[in-house]
RNA sequence: GGGGGUUUAGCUCAGCUGGCUAGAGCGCUUGCAUGGCAUGCAAGAGGUCACCGGUUCGAAUCCGGUAUCCUCCA
C-alpha cells in the first residue's frame, strides 16, 4: 500500500463514518501568539474546543502539517539519529466537537487499523489512564471496558497521568487519553521478550502510533477540575510511522514518503544508504545519519515556504533558516556536497505531494529559487569561516571558547564545523568556555524579552466578541469583557477587551485603529489595538477608574480613512501587478497605515521603469473609474472560489469569508480589512519605491490620496528650486556639466600648487646647507596645502640625498604645520627619527604635537607665531 | 526586540597601537611583444575611506549617533 494510498483510506474512512473532510491549515502559526509554527493536529482547532469558535462540522478529520523545532515539542536534534522523529510531519486526526465520545472513537480507530490497514492484532497494544489520587481522577473504565470488546485483557495496558492524562496548557479542555502502539519488531526478537514490556520504554520498535484524547474536564485558573458540558475527541495519527507499520517497513525513512528523496540523494553523492543507526547498529554510518537529516529537513523548509514563510533572521524565518543550514550542513560535511543541493530536490516532494499539498508544486519555481540563494549564501558564509579559522590566533593549540563562540555568533560558523576542522589540525575547542558565552548571550536576550503579564481579571462571562468597525467608527455603550496589565521593558500597558468595538485589530497588513475610549466621564487613549486568536485587544496606556461603567468608543477617523485608502489601493496594485507582470505574482507581504502602503510579491525580476509606469497608471485608472466597493460579508468559502476570487497560499480560511470586490473583472479578494466606498475617494496613487527583500521577492512602496499630494508637491517644488538655481531646463546636464567643471578645477588648483612648488624647490636647493655630509634645507614656505608640502619634501630629499628636509607651513586655517622628511638611510644609520624631532619641536614651538615613521613625520599646533624658529631648530639635531 | 560584526577603486579585499604622498589582486584604458589566441611586459585612469557629529595640532584609524548588509540569541 502506497503512503498516498494509506492517507487516502483515512480520509475516506472517517468521511464514511460521517466526518467532515478539512483542508490542512497553514503550517506557519499566524494568529496564536503561543506557536511559531503549528506543532499538532489540534493546534488549528483549538478556538473550536475552547468555545470561541463554531466548528464546520460536529464531526471533522484531517491531515495536518505539523513542525515540531522550537518550544516545548523541539525534536530537531533527534531528526535523523533514530527512525521515528522529524521536523515537518503529517498529523491525522478524527475529531468530536460536543458529538460522539470514547465507545465511538476507540471503535473506530481499532476498525481502520486492523480491517482497512490489517495491521496483525497481535503486534498491537493499547494504554487507558489508570487514574490519579492526588486530583481525584478515576480509572478510565469506560475506555478499558470499549477496549476490552476488541482487546485481550493482558494488552490493554493502565499509565498514569504523564503517559495519559492530556492538557494543552495550564488552563482550558483537557481528559484522560488512550494509545496504541504497534510493535514492530522482528518475530524472534518477539518471542524473546513480551511487547508489553517495551511500550512506553523508548523501544525503536515499539511505537505509539494513534492517540486518542477524551476532552471531559476543564482545568480552571486555581487548578481545579470541572466536568465540562460538552465532551469532545481529539486524536493524533501520525502519518510517517503508520506508513512504516502497514508497509512493514524497518523506519519511517525506508517508506516512499523518504525513500525518493534519500535514493535521490545517494545517488547525487555517489554513496550507498546503508539504513543504519547509532545505538542500534554497530557499524552505523554517519552518511546514512547525514541522508535522513536532509531528506528530513528538505520537508520542513519546502512546505514553510510555501506557506509563505521566507527565512529570515528573526522569528519564525530564524527557525526556518536554521534547519535549512543545519541540511546544508550535514550534506557539506558527510556527503562531501559542497554546492546547493537542496533546491533539486524540491521537484520531487512537489510531485510527490500534489494533490494533497498542491501549495508546493504551485509555487515550485519560486520555493526552489529561494531555497538555491538561501543555499548559496550560507555556502558563502562557510567560505568566510574558514577562512577566518585560518587566519586564527592559535595558542596551545587550542581554539578558546571565545574565538569559537565569535565564529559562531559573529561570523556564523556552525560549532561543529569548528570541532571537525580543530579534530583534523589536532586542535581542541575550549567547549566549556563556548557554552559559557552562549549562555550569557542567551540571558541578555532573555532579560531583554522579559514581559509580565498579568491574569485577566474577567467581568463578564460572554466570550462573543462583535467587532462593528466596518460600518461605524463611534459606538456607546460597549461593556468590558476582560482586562489585564503587561509590563515589558519597564512600561506599563492596559489590556482591554470590549463586548462590541469599533476598533480595527492589527491584521492582514493593517495597523490597528487609535482613537479613544470614555469610562463614564472619564476618556483614556487608545495607543493601538491588536488581535489574539478571535479576542480584540486594546491597549490603552492608563486603566480607567470605574470599569464597570458602559463604554463610549470613538476610532480616530481621519487616520482610519487614511488608512483605507491605502488598504483598497494595495488591493487596486495587487491586480494590476498580475495584469501586467503575470500571474505568478503572488501576495508575499504587506504593510499599510495611514502614511503609505508597502507590497511584498513573487516576481523574480526587478521591475522596468516602463512596468512601474504601466501599474501605476492602471491602478490611477481604476481610481478614476471610482468603482464602488463590492462587500460579501460572510460568504461560503465555495462560493468565494467559484467568484474567482484570489485567495493566498499560508492564509488560514473559514467557512464563510469575507470578500472584497473592486470590479467584478479586476480584482476581488479575501479580507478582513477595511476598504473605501469607492476607489475616487483614494485620488491618487503613487509609487515611491520598488526593491527586492528576499530572494525572488520584491517589494513596491506607494503613497495615495493626501500623502501622495504631499509627495508630489515636495518632489516638484524641490525639482523648481534646483531649476532655479541653475537657471535651467535640463537639470541633468546642468548637473553633470557642474561635476566636471568641478573636478577640472580642482585638477587645475592641484596643477597650480604644483607649478608653485618647482618654482620654490629650485630655490631651497641653492639654500641647501651641509652639516658633516648631510644635507640640509630648512625653510617656512609659502604653501597651505598640506600635501603639496608633502611632495616636496619627498622630491627635495631624493634631489639632495642623503639629507633632511624641514618645512614649516601655515594652513589656510592659520594653523602651523611642521614637516621633516630624513633619508631612509641616514634616518637608520644616524638614529635620526623625524618622528621625535617633529613632536619635540611641536611641544616647544608651536603648543601642539606630532609624529610618524622615522624617515617622515608630520606635526601641527595651535600657535603659528614661532615656526621659524621650531623649523631652524632641526639643524641642531644634526649636530647632536 | 537584544548582542557582535561589515561598509576603503568597477569587483574581491588589505590597511596592527591616530601621522605610510591611501594600497593589492582582478577588471578597465593605452602602448609594446608573439603569425593569431591563451598570455606576457610597461605606462595610466579610477577613491566625498557609508553618512552626520565629536575628541585631537592632525582621523580611513578613537568616541557618539544614523543607515546598510551579515550573524547569533529571544
Amino acid at each position: 500500500m502506497t503512503s498516498r494510498d494509506i492517507r487516502r483510506q483515512f480520509l475516506d474512512f472517517f468521511a464514511s463514518k460521517e466526518h467532515k473532510i478539512i483542508p490542512s491549515a497553514p503550517i506557519v502559526a499566524k494568529s496564536d501568539p503561543t506557536l511559531l509554527f503549528i506543532n499538532s493536529g489540534m493546534a488549528p482547532l483549538k478556538d473550536f474546543f475552547l468555545g470561541n469558535q463554531t466548528p464546520p462540522a460536529p464531526r471533522v478529520a484531517d491531515t495536518q502539517k505539523c513542525l515540531r523545532v522550537s518550544g516545548k515539542h523541539n525534536d530537531l536534534e533527534d531528526v535523523g539519529f533514530d527512525g521515528y522523529h522529524h521536523t515537518m510531519f503529517e498529523m491525522l486526526g478524527n475529531w468530536s466537537f460536543g458529538d460522539y465520545f470514547k465507545k465511538e472513537a476507540l471503535a473506530w480507530s481499532w476498525e481502520l487499523l486492523t480491517e482497512v490497514y490489517k495491521l496483525p492484532k497481535d503486534r498491537l497494544y493499547v494504554s487507558v489512564f489508570k487514574g490519579d489520587e492526588k486530583e481525584k481522577l478515576p480509572f478510565d473504565q469506560e475506555a478499558f471496558d470499549t477496549w476490552k470488546q476488541f482487546v485481550p485483557e493482558d494488552r490493554i495496558l493502565p499509565f498514569g497521568k504523564k503517559e495519559n492524562f492530556w492538557e494543552m496548557g495550564d488552563q482550558g479542555p483537557c481528559g484522560p487519553c488512550s494509545e496504541i502502539h504497534v510493535d514492530l519488531r522482528s518475530d524472534e526478537e518477539r518471542a524473546k521478550k513480551n511487547g508489553r514490556e517495551l511500550v512506553n520504554a523508548d523501544d525503536p520498535n515499539v511505537i505509539e502510533i494513534w492517540n486518542n484524547v477524551f476532552m471531559q474536564f476543564n482545568r480552571k485558573a486555581d487548578g481545579s477540575l470541572e466536568e465540562l458540558p460538552a465532551k469532545s475527541v481529539d486524536t493524533g495519527m501520525g502519518f510517517e510511522r503508520l506508513c512504516r507499520a502497514v508497509q512493514g517497513a524497518s523506519s519511517n525513512y525506508d517508506t516512499d514518503v523518504f525513500s525518493p528523496l534519500i535514493q535521490f540523494l545517494a545517488n547525487y553523492s555517489g554513496i550507498a544508504y546503508t539504513g543504519t543507526y547509532p545505538g542500534v547498529n554497530e557499524d552505523w554510518k554517519k552518511t546514512d545519519v547525514a541522508m535522513r537529516v536532509v531528506a528530513d529537513h528538505l520537508r520542513a523548509v519546502s512546505f514553510t515556504i510555501a506557506d509563505g514563510e521566507l527565512p529570515s533572521n528573526t522569528g519564525a524565518g530564524y527557525v526556518i533558516r536554521r534547519i535549512l543550514r543545519r541540511a546544508v550542513r550535514y550534506a557539506y560535511s558527510f556527503l562531501n556536497i559542497k554546492e546547493p543541493i537542496l533546491y533539486r530536490m524540491c521537484p520531487i516532494l512537489a510531485d510527490e505531494f500534489h494533490d494533497v499539498f498542491p501549495e508546493l508544486k504551485a509555487q515550485q519555481d519560486f520555493v526552489v529559487r529561494v531555497i538555491l540563494e538561501e543555499e548559496k549564501s550560507f555556502l558563502r558564509t562557510l567560505e568566510s569561516g574558514l577562512k577566518r579559522i585560518e587566519n586564527l590566533d592559535i595558542q596551545n593549540n587550542n581554539i578558546s571558547g571565545q574565538q569559537a563562540f565569535e565564529l559562531f555568533d559573529t561570523y556564523g560558523f556552525p560549532i561543529d564545523l569548528t570541532r571537525l576542522i580543530a579534530r583534523e589540525k589536532g586542535w581542541t575547542v575550549d567547549e566549556d568556555g563556548f557554552e559559557k558565552a552562549l549562555n550569557e548571550q542567551k540571558d541578555r536576550s532573555r532579560r531583554d524579552a522579559a514581559k509580565e503579564v498579568g491574569d485577566w481579571t474577567v467581568l463578564s462571562g460572554d466570550n462573543t466578541i462583535e467587532f462593528v468597525g466596518y460600518d461605524v467608527l463611534d459606538t456607546r455603550g460597549s461593556q468590558v469583557v476582560k482586562y489585564r496589565t503587561v509590563v515589558a521593558k519597564g512600561q506599563t500597558q492596559y489590556q482591554v477587551v470590549l463586548d462590541r468595538t469599533p476598533f480595527y485589530p492589527e491584521g492582514g497588513g493593517q495597523v490597528g485603529d487609535t482613537g479613544t475610549m470614555t469610562f463614564g466621564a472619564e476618556t483614556v487613549r487608545v495607543a493601538d489595538t491588536k488581535k489574539e486568536n478571535d479576542l480584540v485587544i486594546h491597549i490603552l496606556d492608563k486603566l480607567p477608574a470605574d470599569m464597570t461603567a458602559p463604554v463610549m468608543c470613538q476610532v480616530d477617523a481621519r487616520k482610519r480613512h487614511l488608512t483605507e485608502n491605502n488598504h483598497s489601493a494595495t488591493h487596486l496594485l495587487h491586480a494590476a501587478l498580475r495584469q501586467v507582470l503575470g500571474t505568478h505574482v503572488q501576495q508575499k507581504g504587506s504593510y499599510l497605515d495611514d502614511k503609505a502602503l508597502r507590497f511584498d510579491f513573487a516576481h523574480f525580476q526587478k521591475l522596468t521603469d516602463e512596468e512601474l509606469a504601466r501599474i501605476e497608471h492602471l491602478v490611477n485608472e481604476k481610481i478614476r473609474q471610482n468603482i464602488a466597493l463590492g462587500e460579501d460579508r460572510r460568504l461560503p468559502i465555495e462560493e468565494a472560489k467559484k467568484a474567482g476570487a484570489m485567495m493566498l497560499f499560508g492564509e488560514k480560511y473559514g467557512e464563510t469569508v469575507r470578500m472584497i470586490t473592486f470590479d467584478p473583472g479586476y480584482s476581488r479578494e479575501l479580507c478582513g480589512g477595511c476598504h473605501v466606498k469607492a476607489t475616487g475617494q483614494i485620488g491618487l496613487f503613487k509609487i515611491t519605491a520598488e526593491t527586492a527583500v528576499a530572494a525572488g521577492v520584491r517589494r513596491v512602496e506607494a503613497v495615495t490620496a493626501d500623502g501622495a499630494e504631499a509627495y508630489i508637491t515636495e518632489n516638484l517644488s524641490e525639482v523648481a528650486a534646483l531649476k532655479n538655481m541653475l537657471k535651467t531646463k535640463d537639470l541633468a546636464k546642468a548637473v553633470t556639466d557642474l561635476q566636471e567643471e568641478n573636478k577640472r578645477l580642482q585638477k587645475e588648483i592641484e596643477r597650480l600648487v604644483q607649478e608653485q612648488a618647482n618654482a620654490l624647490r629650485g630655490e631651497l636647493r641653492q639654500q641647501a646647507q651641509t652639516v658633516g655630509n648631510i644635507r640640509l634645507v630648512a625653510a617656512v614656505l609659502p604653501i597651505g596645502d598640506a600635501n603639496a608640502v608633502k611632495t616636496l619634501a619627498f622630491e627635495l630629499e631624493r634631489e639632495l640625498a642623503p639629507a633632511v628636509v624641514a618645512f614649516g607651513s601655515v594652513s589656510p586655517e592659520g594653523k602651523p604645520l611642521l614637516t621633516v622628511k630624513i633619508s631612509d638611510d641616514l634616518a637608520k644609520s644616524q638614529g635620526l627619527n623625524a618622528g621625535t624631532i617633529v613632536r619635540e619641536l611641536a611641544q616647544k614651538f608651536l603648543k601642539g604635537g606630532g609624529g610618524g615613521q622615522p624617515f617622515f613625520a608630520t606635526a601641527g599646533g595651535s600657535d603659528a607665531s614661532q615656526l621659524d624658529a621650531a623649523v631652524a631648530a632641526v639643524r641642531g639635531y644634526l649636530q647632536a
